[in-house]
DNA sequence: GTCTATAAGCTGATAGAC
DNA sequence: GTCTATCAGCTTATAGAC
C-alpha cells in the first residue's frame, strides 16, 4: 500500500486499540481516555482523528460490516441453494476468524449494535438476511431458532479469548463444519471432525 | 411469601429495572441515574438499597448464578452419562428461558462477567464446568468448540428480544432439542422439530 | 499531528432533612 | 424509605499553542 501516511497508521492503530478495549470492557465501559492512554497519546490527539466517540465506534465496525454485506451479496448470486448456504456460512465464519472479537460484539454489545443502526439508518437487518440465506425465507420455528443459535454461537465462541491460541485456518475449518452439521448439510470428505485440518473451498454445492 | 415488605418489593423492582437496562445498554452503558429515573425515584433512594453499582450488578446476577450451580450439582449426581448430559442441558435451557436476557449477559457483557468473578473470587469456571458435563473432561477440539458454540448460541438466541414473544414452554422445548441434536443425542418421540410442542422430562438416560 | 488548558455536564457516592 | 443538596472525579468535547 503506497498511500500509507503516518496519520493513517495512527488512525488504524487507534481503531485496533479501540476494538481491543471494546471487547474487554464493552463500548459503554470504554472511555476516550482509556483509548488515548493505551495508544500513548492524549485525548485531544484522538479527537484530531475522530470528531466523536460514536464516530470511532462506527469506524471500528465499518470494514467488517462492508465485507459482510459483500459476502451476502455474493452468496445470493450463487445458483444452487446448497452453494448459497455454503457461501453464506463460509463468508460469515471467515469474518469471525479474521476479525475475531469484533463479530462477537456485533452479536451482543448494545453500543456496537447502535453504531451499526446509525451508520446504516436501520435499513439492513443482517441477522434476518443471513438467516434467510441459511434456512430460506419462511423457516418453521425450530429451523429459525437453530439458525439464530448457530449465528450467535459461532460469533461468540469463535471470537472468545479461549480460542485466541488457534490459528486462523484451524478455527475456520472447525467453525464451518459445526455450521454445516447444524444446518443438516451433507458431510464432506476430510472434515475437521475426522481430520482436525482440511482445506476449505466454499464453492461446491 | 409472607416476608414481603415494601422495601423488598422496591429492591426487587430495582433489580428487575437494572436487568432490563443492562440488557438494553450493557452494564457499562447503564448509570444509576438511568435506573433511578426508570424506577421513578432519585439516585439517593437507589443508594439506600445498595451501597455501590457493583453491588447492584452482583445482586442482579446472583439468583441465576446460584441456580446454575445447583443445576450443575444435580447433573453431576446423575448416574449415566446420558442423564448427566440431558440434566445439564435442560437445566441451562431452563435458566435461559426463566431469566431470558440475563443468561445472555453472562455470555457476553464484561460488566456482568466481572461481577460474577468478584462474587465468586474467581473460584468457579462455569463455562468449563458446563462443557465438561456436556462433552466430558477431555474433548477433542471439534467437540469442545461445538459445546462452546452451543452454550453461547442458546443463551444469546434464547435471550434475544426476537424470541420475547414465545411462551416459556415452547422456547424451552425447542432450545432443548437444538442442544440434543448438536450434542448427537438420540431423537426423542414427539420432539419439537416434528411437533412444535412436547412435555419435557430431563431424567431419562 | 500532538500538545496543554479548559469547559459543561454526568458519574458514583455521601450527609442530613423529612 | 425517600428526599434535596452536595462532592470530587471523570466524561465528552473544544480552543489554541507548538
Amino acid at each position: 500500500m503506497s498511500g500509507d501516511t503516518v496519520a493513517e497508521d495512527t488512525r488504524s492503530r487507534l481503531l485496533a486499540t479501540a476494538l481491543k478495549l471494546f471487547s474487554e470492557h464493552g463500548v459503554g465501559g470504554t472511555s476516550l481516555q482509556m483509548i488515548a492512554d493505551e495508544l500513548g497519546v492524549t485525548k485531544a490527539a484522538v479527537y484530531y482523528h475522530f470528531k466523536t466517540k460514536d464516530e470511532i465506534t462506527e469506524a471500528v465496525a465499518a470494514p467488517a460490516l462492508q465485507e459482510l454485506i459483500a459476502r451476502m451479496d455474493e452468496a445470493e448470486r450463487q445458483r444452487t441453494r446448497g452453494a448459497q448456504i455454503d457461501h453464506a456460512l463460509s463468508g460469515f465464519v471467515d469474518l469471525i476468524v479474521r476479525y475475531r472479537s469484533l463479530i462477537a460484539l456485533f452479536n451482543s454489545d448494545p453500543g456496537i449494535i447502535r453504531a451499526i443502526d446509525r451508520s446504516l439508518n436501520g435499513v439492513e437487518n443482517f441477522a434476518a438476511r443471513m438467516r434467510k440465506l441459511l434456512v430460506g425465507p419462511d423457516p418453521d420455528l425450530a429451523t429459525a431458532l437453530t439458525a439464530n443459535v448457530l449465528l450467535a454461537g459461532l460469533a461468540l465462541a469463535g471470537g472468545s479469548p479461549e480460542q485466541a491460541h488457534l490459528d486462523d485456518e484451524t478455527l475456520r475449518v472447525h467453525l464451518f463444519d459445526i455450521g454445516r452439521r447444524m444446518l443438516g448439510r451433507p458431510k464432506r470428505r476430510g472434515s475437521a471432525r475426522a481430520e482436525g485440518s482440511a482445506s476449505m473451498g466454499a464453492q461446491g454445492a
